[in-house]
DNA sequence: AGCACGCCGACT
DNA sequence: GTCGGCGTGCTC
């Protein structure tokens, strides 16, 4: 510290210690604490935090020599000459080996990107289970996890707890080769060998294997897994969903008999998650299969990240640190120097641009591609159906009360016959997603929010699907009495009732997040399809993702146009990915893949993405799609941040985002390198309250990257307490880096 | 973020 | 007379 204040000499040392808290307490979450013995930096503690004891980890040795650290840009008060004597490190849970380097590189990249503190990311992607032990129950959760992977003969004495050694030199055993007979392998096409061939010559490279459904990527993953842990590493596998994950980690533990599979996804159990968690960080489980939370977990030995599906938006937080885990398993690859393969048959467009060599891309990844489907299996042919020549032909009304085209239904009918399955999907719930008073022309709206309320005809409510707001259907209008009230337009409800018309005798099934609520209702409705108990199924694209549905030979998207002319400028790139997704669930079985059919409704059938769809053909799709975004200034060539704002009024949230942006103006007049950057103005984003709550939203767009980096780290801090100065009636801000959506 | 302290309304 | 609303303020 600047002062020479004389600080009472304290006994012991102080020590750099990372707690949860939020970047707005202004201390990047980083206290100081002291102890008695040295503590290896990534050493889980007990420390005492105002009238709690939380967990922390330790972080280096203190680097204001023992003075408490003061918030950023603090003026030095007659506190600071008080000097507060450090509080003690109440425990130092020692029967864990410290977080390594690799993985507190990785928590203090993400903080410093995604502009968190580094406390609250650390400390919030460790189980809720584990910040909350205290040595003693941490004891039993480990002796119970020996018990649980047979690690220790019951009675011998353990012998793991050493003592505290020199971090870095920390090398956890491998675990001993496994003497169970392993699996017959499946024999693998030339493409997936010499795909491998590849990804065995390409060392830590990061690799785009771009592979169309259905041409055998998970095999080509499991033999890379293999190889890793023959080299007595362990290999993290991310994946989009937590419906995905009990069926690749049945494949891989069959795969892999005596290896140690663990998952972690937001299904678990806290005290499954802490568990799970903990064999990872030991060591002792080989494989780790998760959702986008298992990017951070902490593995000794890792030697191989596959992110499957790395296109699926889910990879994306949503909510708090607002990370990326397809990034960051990148970013943590490449730190470690270890392989990760990022797999999918319709790359995110910063992906293929990556992938791409230069001058197309900039050629930072390396692309291997698998585009034949195994077992002779052609892809579906694509059918468009022109609407607007339908509706000349048959006329509005025809069209909304049968919303199939006559070819369709045919088609329809033609699988019911034979006894195959057809998928029709709608991107849309409830029966209706509005109603509407034909005398005076009140619509359902939501009183807490601008949107309207959905009709849901099953349990006759008006649903709110954006702050939950749920009421009896009214039989009258509330507005004028008028009791003629109509739905408009159509949900997964309202098509299912339609097709069960058009469809006389046929088994309808429906499924959305309405009809699989309840815990593993998903997969018993799944199960009744696979078991042919029903003839068409009607669903969301929750269903297109990941599921084989080896007896449907007719996929339909009835509704697919939105996307086109979207403010949403990915949603093009995700209409593309899902139908290419929703066509290869159709005809996974040979036998039936010559006659398997993606039937599209459109009012547009000469839009360009229909013509790459059709002709099943990602790169001339993606071309397409860069070269708009070059010109639009979109990523991947340029890159957003986004703020958000809430506010009780809709004034206040603008008036604080203007506040900003004044203060990005005086910023970037200052710093030449900052003038490419543009600020827009503030505005309110599609759905501009909910709850009752007012939003309002800034885009950040530069290009470059590293400024924008640097730009984002001198402005954001100097707010962190605006939000709380008196007048400023902002409930809630943050910046969500490379945002999905604007 | 927690979790305090701190001043003003309807209950045992 | 207390229980409890959520408005400021701090945490080494």
């Amino acid at each position: 510290m600047a002062f020479d204040d004389p600080t009472p000499p304290q006994i012991g040392h102080g020590v750099a210690v990372l707690v949860e808290l939020p970047k707005h307490a202004g201390l990047n979450g980083v206290l100081s604490y002291r102890t008695t013995q040295p503590l290896a930096a990534g050493q889980l503690l007990r420390v005492p935090l105002g009238r709690r004891v939380v967990c922390g980890i330790a972080w280096g040795d203190d680097a204001s020599g023992g003075a408490p650290q003061q918030g950023l840009g603090a003026a030095p008060t007659a506190s600071d000459m008080a000097a507060p004597v450090l509080r003690d490190v109440a425990e130092a849970l020692d029967a864990l080996p410290p977080l390594d380097a690799a993985w507190r590189d990785l928590v203090t990249f993400a903080a410093a990107y995604y502009q968190r503190s580094t406390g609250e990311l650390a400390l919030s992607v460790l189980p809720a289970d584990l910040r909350e032990l205290d040595g003693p129950a941490l004891q039993r959760r480990l002796r119970r996890l020996d018990k649980r992977l047979g690690r220790t003969p019951p009675s011998a004495p353990k012998k793991r707890r050493g003592k505290a050694v020199p971090e870095d030199e920390v090398t956890p055993d491998p675990v001993p080769p496994p003497d169970i007979e392993p699996p017959a392998l499946p024999d693998l096409s030339d493409e997936q060998q010499a795909v491998l061939d590849a990804l065995a010559a390409c060392g830590a490279e990061p690799v785009l294997l771009h592979g169309v459904t259905g041409s055998g990527k998970t095999e080509v993953y499991l033999r890379r897994v293999a190889a890793a842990l023959e080299a007595g590493r362990q290999a993290l596998l991310l994946v989009p969903e937590i419906n995905l994950t009990p069926q690749l980690e049945a494949r891989i533990r069959a795969r892999f008999p005596g290896r140690v599979t663990v998952a972690m996804h937001s299904g678990l159990g806290p005290a499954e998650r802490l568990q799970n968690w903990l064999a990872a960080h030991l060591g002792w489980a080989d494989i780790v299969l998760g959702t986008r939370m298992a990017v951070f977990a902490s593995m000794p030995r890792l030697g191989l990240i596959v992110v499957d599906e790395e296109h699926d938006p889910s990879y994306k937080q949503q909510e708090g640190a607002r990370y990326s885990a397809r990034d960051l398993a990148v970013w943590r690859a490449r730190h470690q120097g270890v392989a990760v393969i990022l797999g999918s048959a319709t790359p995110s467009l910063e992906t293929w641009h990556n992938a791409l060599p230069v001058p197309e891309g900039n050629g930072r990844y390396r692309r291997l591609a698998m585009p034949t489907r195994i077992g002779a299996g052609v892809l579906p042919q694509v059918r468009l159906i022109d609407l607007t020549r339908l509706k000349e032909q048959f006329g509005a009304k025809q069209l909304r009360d049968q919303p199939f085209a006559p070819p369709l239904l045919a088609a329809l009918r033609e699988r019911l016959d034979r006894g195959e399955q057809s998928l029709v999907l709608l991107n849309r719930r409830g029966y209706a997603p509005v109603l509407h008073c034909t005398a005076c022309g009140w619509k359902s709206d939501c009183p807490h929010c601008s949107a309207w309320r959905v009709f849901h005809k099953l349990d006759r409510t008006l649903r709110c699907h954006h702050c939950g707001h749920a009421e009896r259907v009214p039989r009258a209008c509330p507005s004028c009495g008028d009791p003629d009230i109509q739905p408009v337009g159509r949900g997964t409800e309202r098509l299912e009732e339609q097709l069960a018309a058009a469809l006389p005798g046929a088994r309808i099934g429906r499924i959305d997040a309405d009809t699989t609520r309840a815990k593993g209702s998903l997969e018993a409705q799944l199960a009744q399809v696979h078991d042919g108990d029903i003839d068409v199924l009607v669903g969301t694209q929750m269903v297109a993702k990941g599921h084989d549905f080896r007896r449907i030979t007719l996929v339909a998207s009835l509704q697919a146009d939105a996307a086109l002319f979207s403010s949403d400028f990915r949603a093009p790139e995700r209409l593309f990915a899902l139908l290419m997704q929703a066509g290869g669930r159709a005809g996974r079985d040979a036998a039936q893949a010559a006659r398997s059919e993606l039937w599209i409704q459109t009012w547009h059938p000469q839009h360009p993405l229909y013509a790459a769809l059709t002709a099943h053909d990602y790169p001339t799709f993606a071309a397409g799609q860069l070269l708009e975004r070059q010109q639009a200034g979109l990523p991947p060539f340029a890159h957003l941040a986004l703020l958000r704002c809430e506010a009780r009024t809709q004034e206040a949230a603008v008036a604080f985002l203007a506040e900003l942006a004044r203060r990005a103006a005086e910023l970037q007049t200052q710093q030449p390198a900052w003038a490419a950057i543009l600020v827009y103005p503030p505005v309110p984003p599609s759905v501009q309250r909910v709850a009752n709550v007012e939003r309002a939203q800034m885009l950040v767009e530069s290009p470059s990257r590293p400024a924008l980096q640097r730009f984002l780290a001198a402005w954001l801090p100097s707010f962190q307490d605006e939000a709380r100065q008196p007048g400023t009636r902002v409930l809630r801000w943050a910046v969500d880096v490379d945002p999905l959506a604007i």
